[in-house]
DNA sequence: CGAATTCTTCACACTTTCTTTACTCCGCCG
DNA sequence: CGGCGGAGTAAAGAAAGTGTGAAGAATTCG
Protein backbone atom coordinates (compact mmCIF):
# COMPACT_ATOMS: atom_id res chain seq x y z
CA UNK A 1 0.00 0.00 0.00
CA UNK A 2 1.93 3.38 -0.82
CA UNK A 3 0.86 6.78 0.44
CA UNK A 4 2.10 10.35 -0.97
CA UNK A 5 3.03 12.79 1.22
CA UNK A 6 2.78 16.53 -0.01
CA UNK A 7 3.52 18.93 2.39
CA UNK A 8 6.44 21.34 2.29
CA UNK A 9 7.50 21.34 6.11
CA UNK A 10 10.51 19.03 6.37
CA UNK A 11 10.20 17.95 9.96
CA UNK A 12 5.99 17.40 9.67
CA UNK A 13 7.28 15.24 6.28
CA UNK A 14 9.69 13.06 8.57
CA UNK A 15 7.30 12.75 11.40
CA UNK A 16 4.35 11.29 8.80
CA UNK A 17 6.85 9.10 7.00
CA UNK A 18 7.36 7.55 10.32
CA UNK A 19 3.76 7.00 11.27
CA UNK A 20 3.19 5.87 7.98
CA UNK A 21 6.28 3.29 7.85
CA UNK A 22 5.07 1.73 11.07
CA UNK A 23 2.12 0.96 9.83
CA UNK A 24 3.23 -0.93 6.99
CA UNK A 25 2.82 1.66 4.07
CA UNK A 26 5.60 2.62 1.53
CA UNK A 27 6.05 6.13 1.76
CA UNK A 28 6.64 8.87 -0.69
CA UNK A 29 7.11 12.38 -0.45
CA UNK A 30 7.16 15.96 -2.50
CA UNK A 31 8.09 18.89 -1.07
CA UNK A 32 5.89 21.28 -3.28
CA UNK A 33 3.06 21.08 -5.51
CA UNK A 34 4.72 20.40 -8.80
CA UNK A 35 7.24 17.73 -7.38
CA UNK A 36 3.58 16.17 -5.96
CA UNK A 37 1.49 15.89 -9.24
CA UNK A 38 5.01 14.30 -10.78
CA UNK A 39 4.87 11.98 -7.86
CA UNK A 40 1.71 11.26 -7.69
CA UNK A 41 1.60 10.58 -11.55
CA UNK A 42 4.67 8.53 -11.28
CA UNK A 43 4.49 6.16 -8.00
CA UNK A 44 0.53 5.81 -8.33
CA UNK A 45 -0.25 6.24 -4.80
CA UNK A 46 -3.24 4.46 -3.36
CA UNK A 47 -3.48 7.56 -0.93
CA UNK A 48 -2.54 10.89 -0.17
CA UNK A 49 -1.87 13.44 2.08
CA UNK A 50 -1.77 16.90 1.24
CA UNK A 51 -1.08 19.49 2.39
CA UNK A 52 -3.13 22.82 1.98
CA UNK A 53 -0.57 25.22 2.83
CA UNK A 54 1.68 25.04 0.36
CA UNK A 55 4.32 27.63 -1.11
CA UNK A 56 3.30 28.48 -4.88
CA UNK A 57 0.13 26.55 -6.15
CA UNK A 58 -2.17 26.45 -3.60
CA UNK A 59 -3.55 23.18 -2.41
CA UNK A 60 -6.85 22.93 -3.54
CA UNK A 61 -5.32 23.57 -6.89
CA UNK A 62 -3.10 20.55 -6.59
CA UNK A 63 -6.17 18.68 -5.44
CA UNK A 64 -8.25 20.15 -8.62
CA UNK A 65 -5.82 18.92 -10.93
CA UNK A 66 -5.08 15.60 -9.34
CA UNK A 67 -8.72 14.75 -9.92
CA UNK A 68 -8.39 15.29 -13.37
CA UNK A 69 -7.26 12.10 -14.11
CA UNK A 70 -7.10 10.31 -11.06
CA UNK A 71 -9.26 8.88 -8.17
CA UNK A 72 -6.74 8.37 -5.32
CA UNK A 73 -8.55 8.83 -1.99
CA UNK A 74 -6.57 12.14 -0.94
CA UNK A 75 -6.71 13.19 3.00
CA UNK A 76 -6.05 17.18 3.71
CA UNK A 77 -3.49 18.63 6.36
CA UNK A 78 -3.78 21.84 7.39
CA UNK A 79 -3.47 24.62 10.02
CA UNK A 80 -6.74 26.17 9.32
CA UNK A 81 -10.21 24.69 10.81
CA UNK A 82 -11.66 27.37 8.87
CA UNK A 83 -15.03 26.05 8.09
CA UNK A 84 -15.14 27.42 4.34
CA UNK A 85 -11.83 25.94 3.23
CA UNK A 86 -12.93 22.35 4.63
CA UNK A 87 -16.50 22.73 2.54
CA UNK A 88 -13.90 23.88 -0.54
CA UNK A 89 -11.48 21.29 -0.63
CA UNK A 90 -14.28 18.44 0.16
CA UNK A 91 -16.66 20.04 -2.69
CA UNK A 92 -12.81 19.91 -5.04
CA UNK A 93 -12.70 16.00 -4.13
CA UNK A 94 -10.97 15.79 -0.97
CA UNK A 95 -11.79 12.55 0.79
CA UNK A 96 -11.17 13.92 4.32
CA UNK A 97 -9.66 16.37 6.19
CA UNK A 98 -7.51 16.78 9.45
CA UNK A 99 -5.99 20.15 11.29
CA UNK A 100 -2.73 20.35 12.44
CA UNK A 101 -1.82 19.52 15.41
CA UNK A 102 -3.58 16.08 15.03
CA UNK A 103 -3.26 12.67 16.80
CA UNK A 104 -1.39 9.83 14.86
CA UNK A 105 -4.61 8.03 15.76
CA UNK A 106 -7.03 10.28 14.27
CA UNK A 107 -4.72 10.20 11.03
CA UNK A 108 -4.38 6.56 10.89
CA UNK A 109 -8.36 6.02 11.57
CA UNK A 110 -9.18 8.78 8.88
CA UNK A 111 -6.89 7.18 6.75
CA UNK A 112 -8.44 3.73 7.21
CA UNK A 113 -11.89 5.21 6.70
CA UNK A 114 -11.33 6.64 3.47
CA UNK A 115 -9.62 3.84 2.15
CA UNK A 116 -12.33 1.34 3.06
CA UNK A 117 -14.69 3.93 1.56
CA UNK A 118 -12.89 3.51 -1.75
CA UNK A 119 -12.10 0.13 -1.88
CA UNK A 120 -15.56 -1.08 -1.40
CA UNK A 121 -16.89 -0.13 -4.34
CA UNK A 122 -14.65 -2.34 -5.83
CA UNK A 123 -15.41 -6.18 -4.37
CA UNK A 124 -16.95 -7.35 -1.55
CA UNK A 125 -15.14 -7.12 1.71
CA UNK A 126 -14.96 -8.09 5.06
CA UNK A 127 -13.10 -5.50 7.98
CA UNK A 128 -12.60 -5.30 10.97
CA UNK A 129 -10.50 -3.05 12.46
CA UNK A 130 -7.34 -2.42 10.67
CA UNK A 131 -8.01 -5.72 9.18
CA UNK A 132 -9.18 -6.24 5.87
CA UNK A 133 -9.84 -9.71 3.82
CA UNK A 134 -10.97 -9.24 0.15
CA UNK A 135 -12.93 -12.05 -0.55
CA UNK A 136 -12.89 -12.25 -3.89
CA UNK A 137 -8.97 -11.95 -4.34
CA UNK A 138 -8.64 -14.23 -1.43
CA UNK A 139 -5.70 -11.43 -0.07
CA UNK A 140 -5.70 -10.22 3.42
CA UNK A 141 -3.92 -7.02 4.58
CA UNK A 142 -3.42 -5.91 8.19
CA UNK A 143 -2.91 -1.91 8.53
CA UNK A 144 -1.62 -1.52 4.98
CA UNK A 145 0.70 -4.73 5.09
CA UNK A 146 -0.63 -7.52 3.35
CA UNK A 147 -0.60 -10.85 5.25
CA UNK A 148 0.32 -14.17 3.63
CA UNK A 149 -2.64 -16.40 4.44
CA UNK A 150 -2.55 -20.28 3.60
CA UNK A 151 -6.15 -21.24 1.99
CA UNK A 152 -7.22 -22.78 5.44
CA UNK A 153 -6.11 -19.50 6.92
CA UNK A 154 -7.95 -17.37 4.73
CA UNK A 155 -11.00 -19.48 5.38
CA UNK A 156 -10.97 -19.51 9.21
CA UNK A 157 -10.19 -15.88 9.71
CA UNK A 158 -12.95 -15.38 7.24
CA UNK A 159 -15.28 -17.13 9.33
CA UNK A 160 -14.28 -15.40 12.94
CA UNK A 161 -14.49 -12.05 11.00
CA UNK A 162 -17.60 -13.07 9.48
CA UNK A 163 -19.27 -12.91 13.09
CA UNK A 164 -16.62 -10.67 14.62
CA UNK A 165 -16.92 -9.60 18.14
CA UNK A 166 -19.47 -12.83 18.58
CA UNK A 167 -18.23 -16.32 19.84
CA UNK A 168 -18.36 -19.09 16.90
CA UNK A 169 -18.56 -22.49 17.88
CA UNK A 170 -15.90 -25.11 16.96
CA UNK A 171 -18.65 -27.03 15.42
CA UNK A 172 -19.42 -23.80 13.60
CA UNK A 173 -16.05 -23.74 12.30
CA UNK A 174 -15.41 -27.18 11.42
CA UNK A 175 -18.53 -26.91 9.48
CA UNK A 176 -17.54 -23.60 7.06
CA UNK A 177 -14.08 -24.26 6.89
CA UNK A 178 -13.79 -28.35 6.24
CA UNK A 179 -17.11 -28.53 5.02
CA UNK A 180 -17.88 -31.91 3.48
CA UNK A 181 -15.77 -33.60 5.65
CA UNK A 182 -16.94 -34.15 9.12
CA UNK A 183 -16.78 -36.34 11.94
CA UNK A 184 -12.84 -35.59 13.13
CA UNK A 185 -13.13 -33.61 16.11
CA UNK A 186 -11.29 -29.56 16.52
CA UNK A 187 -7.62 -31.62 16.31
CA UNK A 188 -6.20 -29.72 13.39
CA UNK A 189 -8.23 -26.72 14.50
CA UNK A 190 -5.79 -25.64 17.64
CA UNK A 191 -2.86 -25.88 15.01
CA UNK A 192 -4.53 -23.43 12.59
CA UNK A 193 -5.90 -20.97 14.83
CA UNK A 194 -2.20 -20.82 16.60
CA UNK A 195 -0.51 -19.91 13.32
CA UNK A 196 -3.34 -17.10 12.71
CA UNK A 197 -2.32 -15.50 16.09
CA UNK A 198 0.98 -15.62 15.24
CA UNK A 199 0.61 -13.76 11.95
CA UNK A 200 -1.95 -11.44 13.03
CA UNK A 201 0.47 -10.72 16.10
CA UNK A 202 -0.10 -9.66 19.58
CA UNK A 203 -1.88 -6.49 18.83
CA UNK A 204 -5.51 -5.02 17.65
CA UNK A 205 -7.73 -8.01 16.50
CA UNK A 206 -7.42 -10.86 18.85
CA UNK A 207 -8.61 -14.56 19.00
CA UNK A 208 -9.53 -15.59 22.02
CA UNK A 209 -10.84 -18.45 23.03
CA UNK A 210 -13.68 -19.14 24.80
CA UNK A 211 -13.04 -22.83 26.94
CA UNK A 212 -15.48 -25.18 25.64
CA UNK A 213 -17.31 -23.43 23.26
CA UNK A 214 -15.15 -21.98 20.43
CA UNK A 215 -13.08 -18.46 19.39
CA UNK A 216 -14.03 -14.81 19.10
CA UNK A 217 -12.59 -12.25 16.87
CA UNK A 218 -12.61 -9.37 19.52
CA UNK A 219 -10.99 -5.55 19.39
CA UNK A 220 -9.56 -4.02 22.08
CA UNK A 221 -9.00 -0.79 22.29
CA UNK A 222 -12.51 0.16 21.17
CA UNK A 223 -15.19 1.48 23.61
CA UNK A 224 -14.88 -0.52 26.15
CA UNK A 225 -18.44 0.06 26.71
CA UNK A 226 -19.71 -3.39 29.06
CA UNK A 227 -23.31 -3.57 29.30
CA UNK A 228 -25.31 -6.88 29.96
CA UNK A 229 -27.38 -6.53 26.74
CA UNK A 230 -23.49 -6.55 25.01
CA UNK A 231 -22.90 -9.64 25.92
CA UNK A 232 -23.29 -12.60 24.23
CA UNK A 233 -27.56 -13.84 23.45
CA UNK A 234 -27.81 -17.52 23.93
CA UNK A 235 -26.15 -19.01 21.26
CA UNK A 236 -27.96 -22.56 20.59
CA UNK A 237 -25.48 -24.98 19.84
CA UNK B 1 -26.92 3.67 -24.80
CA UNK B 2 -28.70 0.20 -24.39
CA UNK B 3 -29.71 -1.02 -21.02
CA UNK B 4 -31.51 -4.52 -21.13
CA UNK B 5 -33.39 -6.07 -17.86
CA UNK B 6 -33.28 -9.78 -16.94
CA UNK B 7 -36.09 -9.76 -13.87
CA UNK B 8 -38.94 -11.75 -13.63
CA UNK B 9 -40.73 -9.64 -11.00
CA UNK B 10 -42.82 -7.52 -13.46
CA UNK B 11 -43.26 -4.00 -10.38
CA UNK B 12 -39.03 -4.34 -10.34
CA UNK B 13 -39.02 -4.01 -13.82
CA UNK B 14 -41.28 -1.35 -14.40
CA UNK B 15 -38.90 0.47 -11.36
CA UNK B 16 -36.21 0.13 -13.15
CA UNK B 17 -37.59 1.09 -16.63
CA UNK B 18 -38.61 3.97 -15.20
CA UNK B 19 -35.31 4.78 -13.16
CA UNK B 20 -33.43 4.50 -16.27
CA UNK B 21 -35.16 5.95 -19.31
CA UNK B 22 -35.40 9.07 -16.89
CA UNK B 23 -31.78 9.14 -17.91
CA UNK B 24 -31.88 8.24 -21.18
CA UNK B 25 -31.14 4.94 -21.41
CA UNK B 26 -32.89 2.83 -24.12
CA UNK B 27 -34.28 0.01 -22.32
CA UNK B 28 -35.59 -3.57 -23.17
CA UNK B 29 -36.63 -6.43 -20.82
CA UNK B 30 -36.73 -9.62 -20.03
CA UNK B 31 -39.08 -11.64 -17.65
CA UNK B 32 -36.53 -15.00 -17.67
CA UNK B 33 -33.29 -16.61 -18.42
CA UNK B 34 -33.42 -18.23 -21.64
CA UNK B 35 -35.78 -14.34 -23.36
CA UNK B 36 -32.67 -12.36 -21.16
CA UNK B 37 -30.09 -14.54 -22.91
CA UNK B 38 -31.65 -13.85 -26.19
CA UNK B 39 -32.43 -10.41 -25.64
CA UNK B 40 -28.90 -9.81 -25.51
CA UNK B 41 -27.67 -11.52 -28.13
CA UNK B 42 -30.57 -9.88 -30.50
CA UNK B 43 -30.55 -6.37 -28.86
CA UNK B 44 -26.51 -6.30 -27.78
CA UNK B 45 -27.18 -4.01 -25.31
CA UNK B 46 -24.12 -1.65 -23.80
CA UNK B 47 -25.35 -2.63 -20.04
CA UNK B 48 -27.39 -5.52 -18.49
CA UNK B 49 -29.03 -5.60 -15.15
CA UNK B 50 -29.72 -9.27 -14.47
CA UNK B 51 -31.63 -10.64 -11.32
CA UNK B 52 -30.30 -13.33 -9.55
CA UNK B 53 -33.38 -14.77 -8.20
CA UNK B 54 -34.83 -16.13 -11.45
CA UNK B 55 -37.07 -19.06 -11.94
CA UNK B 56 -35.22 -21.74 -13.64
CA UNK B 57 -31.76 -20.91 -14.47
CA UNK B 58 -29.98 -19.31 -12.21
CA UNK B 59 -28.28 -16.11 -12.06
CA UNK B 60 -25.08 -17.28 -12.11
CA UNK B 61 -25.29 -19.60 -14.78
CA UNK B 62 -27.32 -16.96 -16.79
CA UNK B 63 -24.09 -14.81 -16.65
CA UNK B 64 -22.18 -17.88 -17.50
CA UNK B 65 -23.56 -18.12 -20.81
CA UNK B 66 -23.41 -14.16 -21.76
CA UNK B 67 -19.86 -14.51 -21.03
CA UNK B 68 -19.17 -17.18 -23.23
CA UNK B 69 -19.74 -14.72 -25.91
CA UNK B 70 -19.92 -10.84 -24.77
CA UNK B 71 -17.86 -8.66 -22.22
CA UNK B 72 -20.75 -6.45 -21.64
CA UNK B 73 -20.93 -4.61 -18.34
CA UNK B 74 -23.19 -6.90 -16.08
CA UNK B 75 -24.70 -5.32 -12.80
CA UNK B 76 -26.42 -7.91 -10.61
CA UNK B 77 -29.20 -7.31 -8.38
CA UNK B 78 -30.34 -9.27 -5.78
CA UNK B 79 -31.73 -9.71 -2.74
CA UNK B 80 -29.46 -11.99 -0.81
CA UNK B 81 -26.58 -10.07 1.18
CA UNK B 82 -24.24 -13.28 1.49
CA UNK B 83 -20.69 -12.44 0.36
CA UNK B 84 -20.36 -15.82 -0.93
CA UNK B 85 -22.51 -15.29 -3.71
CA UNK B 86 -21.11 -11.50 -4.38
CA UNK B 87 -17.81 -13.19 -4.80
CA UNK B 88 -19.46 -16.21 -7.21
CA UNK B 89 -20.58 -13.41 -9.06
CA UNK B 90 -18.26 -11.51 -9.44
CA UNK B 91 -15.69 -14.41 -10.49
CA UNK B 92 -18.07 -15.36 -12.88
CA UNK B 93 -17.82 -12.18 -14.81
CA UNK B 94 -20.38 -9.68 -13.26
CA UNK B 95 -19.03 -6.30 -12.45
CA UNK B 96 -20.75 -4.88 -9.82
CA UNK B 97 -23.68 -5.93 -7.12
CA UNK B 98 -26.35 -3.77 -5.59
CA UNK B 99 -28.22 -5.49 -3.05
CA UNK B 100 -32.44 -4.81 -3.14
CA UNK B 101 -33.65 -2.88 -1.91
CA UNK B 102 -31.66 -0.33 -3.44
CA UNK B 103 -31.75 3.17 -3.53
CA UNK B 104 -32.02 4.80 -7.29
CA UNK B 105 -29.14 6.83 -6.52
CA UNK B 106 -26.61 4.16 -5.60
CA UNK B 107 -28.05 2.54 -8.90
CA UNK B 108 -27.16 4.75 -11.09
CA UNK B 109 -24.00 6.22 -9.20
CA UNK B 110 -22.92 2.11 -9.98
CA UNK B 111 -23.99 1.61 -14.04
CA UNK B 112 -21.88 4.86 -14.02
CA UNK B 113 -18.83 3.24 -12.63
CA UNK B 114 -18.79 -0.18 -14.00
CA UNK B 115 -19.58 1.55 -17.67
CA UNK B 116 -16.63 3.79 -17.39
CA UNK B 117 -14.49 0.54 -16.03
CA UNK B 118 -15.47 -1.28 -19.18
CA UNK B 119 -14.39 1.82 -21.40
CA UNK B 120 -11.20 2.17 -20.07
CA UNK B 121 -10.61 -1.40 -19.50
CA UNK B 122 -11.01 -2.01 -23.39
CA UNK B 123 -8.73 1.30 -24.39
CA UNK B 124 -6.14 0.11 -26.86
CA UNK B 125 -3.48 -1.27 -23.95
CA UNK B 126 -2.47 -2.46 -20.60
CA UNK B 127 1.23 -0.75 -19.55
CA UNK B 128 2.22 -3.12 -16.25
CA UNK B 129 6.00 -1.64 -16.07
CA UNK B 130 8.16 -2.14 -18.88
CA UNK B 131 5.48 -4.50 -20.16
CA UNK B 132 2.54 -3.53 -22.52
CA UNK B 133 -0.25 -5.45 -24.07
CA UNK B 134 -2.23 -4.16 -27.15
CA UNK B 135 -5.19 -5.59 -26.96
CA UNK B 136 -6.47 -4.49 -30.42
CA UNK B 137 -3.63 -5.99 -32.11
CA UNK B 138 -2.74 -9.03 -30.10
CA UNK B 139 0.90 -7.66 -29.51
CA UNK B 140 2.67 -7.35 -26.79
CA UNK B 141 5.95 -5.95 -25.76
CA UNK B 142 8.45 -5.88 -23.03
CA UNK B 143 10.83 -3.17 -22.75
CA UNK B 144 10.11 -2.28 -26.25
CA UNK B 145 11.00 -5.27 -27.37
CA UNK B 146 8.44 -7.64 -29.22
CA UNK B 147 7.42 -10.53 -27.28
CA UNK B 148 6.15 -13.30 -29.21
CA UNK B 149 3.18 -14.72 -27.37
CA UNK B 150 0.55 -17.32 -28.29
CA UNK B 151 -3.36 -16.63 -27.89
CA UNK B 152 -3.33 -18.37 -24.88
CA UNK B 153 -0.22 -16.59 -23.74
CA UNK B 154 -1.73 -13.76 -24.68
CA UNK B 155 -5.39 -14.05 -23.11
CA UNK B 156 -3.34 -15.43 -19.80
CA UNK B 157 -1.30 -12.56 -19.22
CA UNK B 158 -4.34 -10.33 -20.16
CA UNK B 159 -5.89 -11.59 -17.27
CA UNK B 160 -3.25 -11.36 -15.30
CA UNK B 161 -2.14 -7.66 -15.91
CA UNK B 162 -5.72 -6.45 -15.80
CA UNK B 163 -5.39 -6.85 -12.11
CA UNK B 164 -1.82 -6.23 -11.73
CA UNK B 165 -0.76 -6.62 -8.30
CA UNK B 166 -3.57 -8.56 -7.09
CA UNK B 167 -4.32 -12.20 -6.72
CA UNK B 168 -6.59 -13.51 -9.70
CA UNK B 169 -8.03 -17.20 -8.50
CA UNK B 170 -7.34 -19.97 -10.61
CA UNK B 171 -10.83 -20.10 -11.02
CA UNK B 172 -11.22 -17.05 -12.16
CA UNK B 173 -8.39 -17.86 -15.01
CA UNK B 174 -9.73 -20.58 -16.03
CA UNK B 175 -12.93 -18.71 -16.79
CA UNK B 176 -11.57 -15.70 -18.44
CA UNK B 177 -9.44 -17.92 -20.82
CA UNK B 178 -10.78 -20.84 -21.26
CA UNK B 179 -14.18 -19.51 -21.40
CA UNK B 180 -16.99 -21.41 -22.14
CA UNK B 181 -15.71 -25.30 -21.52
CA UNK B 182 -15.97 -26.35 -18.65
CA UNK B 183 -14.84 -29.24 -16.62
CA UNK B 184 -11.37 -29.71 -16.25
CA UNK B 185 -9.18 -28.12 -13.89
CA UNK B 186 -6.27 -26.45 -13.73
CA UNK B 187 -3.81 -28.90 -15.34
CA UNK B 188 -2.54 -27.00 -18.77
CA UNK B 189 -2.67 -24.36 -17.04
CA UNK B 190 0.60 -24.58 -14.92
CA UNK B 191 2.41 -25.21 -18.40
CA UNK B 192 1.32 -22.19 -19.58
CA UNK B 193 2.26 -19.88 -16.65
CA UNK B 194 5.90 -21.47 -17.07
CA UNK B 195 5.82 -20.65 -20.36
CA UNK B 196 4.64 -17.12 -19.65
CA UNK B 197 7.93 -16.73 -17.19
CA UNK B 198 10.17 -17.81 -19.68
CA UNK B 199 9.28 -15.07 -22.12
CA UNK B 200 8.36 -12.86 -19.42
CA UNK B 201 12.39 -13.46 -18.16
CA UNK B 202 13.79 -12.93 -14.42
CA UNK B 203 13.58 -9.07 -14.29
CA UNK B 204 10.93 -7.27 -13.73
CA UNK B 205 6.93 -8.44 -14.19
CA UNK B 206 7.19 -11.35 -12.36
CA UNK B 207 4.65 -13.98 -11.82
CA UNK B 208 3.77 -15.03 -8.47
CA UNK B 209 2.22 -18.39 -7.39
CA UNK B 210 -0.34 -17.97 -4.40
CA UNK B 211 -0.41 -21.77 -3.48
CA UNK B 212 -3.75 -23.13 -3.21
CA UNK B 213 -5.46 -19.44 -4.70
CA UNK B 214 -4.21 -18.51 -8.01
CA UNK B 215 -1.33 -16.28 -9.54
CA UNK B 216 -0.57 -12.50 -9.31
CA UNK B 217 1.81 -10.31 -11.48
CA UNK B 218 3.88 -7.93 -9.31
CA UNK B 219 6.26 -5.49 -10.05
CA UNK B 220 9.54 -4.94 -8.14
CA UNK B 221 10.67 -6.19 -4.63
CA UNK B 222 8.34 -7.11 -2.02
CA UNK B 223 8.51 -5.27 0.79
CA UNK B 224 9.30 -7.40 4.03
CA UNK B 225 5.22 -8.70 4.57
CA UNK B 226 4.47 -10.64 7.69
CA UNK B 227 4.26 -14.47 7.99
CA UNK B 228 5.29 -16.58 11.07
CA UNK B 229 7.20 -13.68 12.54
CA UNK B 230 5.57 -12.36 15.76
CA UNK B 231 4.91 -8.66 15.37
CA UNK B 232 5.08 -6.36 18.31
CA UNK B 233 2.16 -4.57 20.28
CA UNK B 234 3.93 -1.23 21.05
CA UNK B 235 3.41 1.20 18.29
CA UNK B 236 6.77 3.43 18.57
CA UNK B 237 4.40 6.34 18.25
C1' DC C 1 -1.17 -32.53 -48.10
C1' DG C 2 2.81 -31.64 -45.21
C1' DA C 3 5.08 -28.71 -41.94
C1' DA C 4 5.15 -25.60 -38.33
C1' DT C 5 2.98 -23.89 -34.47
C1' DT C 6 0.24 -24.37 -30.52
C1' DC C 7 -2.22 -26.86 -27.10
C1' DT C 8 -2.81 -30.61 -24.07
C1' DT C 9 -1.36 -34.48 -21.38
C1' DC C 10 1.68 -36.96 -18.52
C1' DA C 11 5.49 -38.11 -15.39
C1' DC C 12 8.35 -36.78 -11.80
C1' DA C 13 10.85 -33.71 -8.62
C1' DC C 14 10.05 -30.21 -5.65
C1' DT C 15 7.63 -26.84 -2.48
C1' DT C 16 4.00 -25.45 0.43
C1' DT C 17 0.35 -26.62 3.26
C1' DC C 18 -2.32 -29.75 6.18
C1' DT C 19 -2.75 -33.18 9.55
C1' DT C 20 -1.12 -35.85 13.13
C1' DT C 21 1.40 -36.54 17.19
C1' DA C 22 3.45 -35.49 21.47
C1' DC C 23 4.18 -32.63 24.88
C1' DT C 24 3.37 -28.46 27.89
C1' DC C 25 0.66 -25.17 30.34
C1' DC C 26 -3.21 -23.55 33.08
C1' DG C 27 -7.46 -23.55 35.74
C1' DC C 28 -10.72 -26.49 38.06
C1' DC C 29 -12.43 -29.69 41.52
C1' DG C 30 -12.16 -33.50 44.54
C1' DC D 1 -1.60 -32.01 46.07
C1' DG D 2 -2.61 -34.40 41.80
C1' DG D 3 -5.53 -35.87 38.25
C1' DC D 4 -8.49 -34.08 34.60
C1' DG D 5 -9.97 -31.62 30.45
C1' DG D 6 -9.40 -28.05 27.40
C1' DA D 7 -6.14 -25.26 25.15
C1' DG D 8 -1.29 -23.65 23.24
C1' DT D 9 3.02 -24.99 20.97
C1' DA D 10 6.46 -27.29 18.21
C1' DA D 11 7.92 -30.64 15.05
C1' DA D 12 7.47 -34.60 11.87
C1' DG D 13 5.02 -37.15 8.54
C1' DA D 14 1.25 -37.05 5.00
C1' DA D 15 -1.13 -34.71 1.48
C1' DA D 16 -1.92 -31.32 -1.78
C1' DG D 17 -0.28 -28.09 -4.92
C1' DT D 18 3.32 -26.45 -8.14
C1' DG D 19 7.47 -26.29 -11.65
C1' DT D 20 9.35 -28.39 -15.52
C1' DG D 21 10.55 -31.06 -19.47
C1' DA D 22 9.06 -33.82 -23.19
C1' DA D 23 6.01 -36.31 -26.09
C1' DG D 24 1.75 -36.79 -28.45
C1' DA D 25 -2.71 -34.52 -30.23
C1' DA D 26 -4.86 -30.65 -32.32
C1' DT D 27 -4.69 -26.62 -34.93
C1' DT D 28 -3.16 -23.40 -38.29
C1' DC D 29 -1.05 -22.11 -42.51
C1' DG D 30 1.26 -22.32 -46.80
Amino acid sequence: MKALIIEDETQMRRLLRMVLESRGYEVCEAADAQLGLQEAAFHRPDVVLLDLGLPGMSGIEVLQRLREWSDVPVLILSVKDQESIKVEALENGADDYVTKPFGTAELLARLHVIQRRRFTRQSPQIIVGPLTLDLLHHEATLDAAPLKLTPTEFALLKVLAESSGRIVTQNQIMRQVWAGQHGDQSEGLRVHINHLRNKLGTSNPRIVNEPGIGYRLEMEEMEPQITDTQRKSGDPL
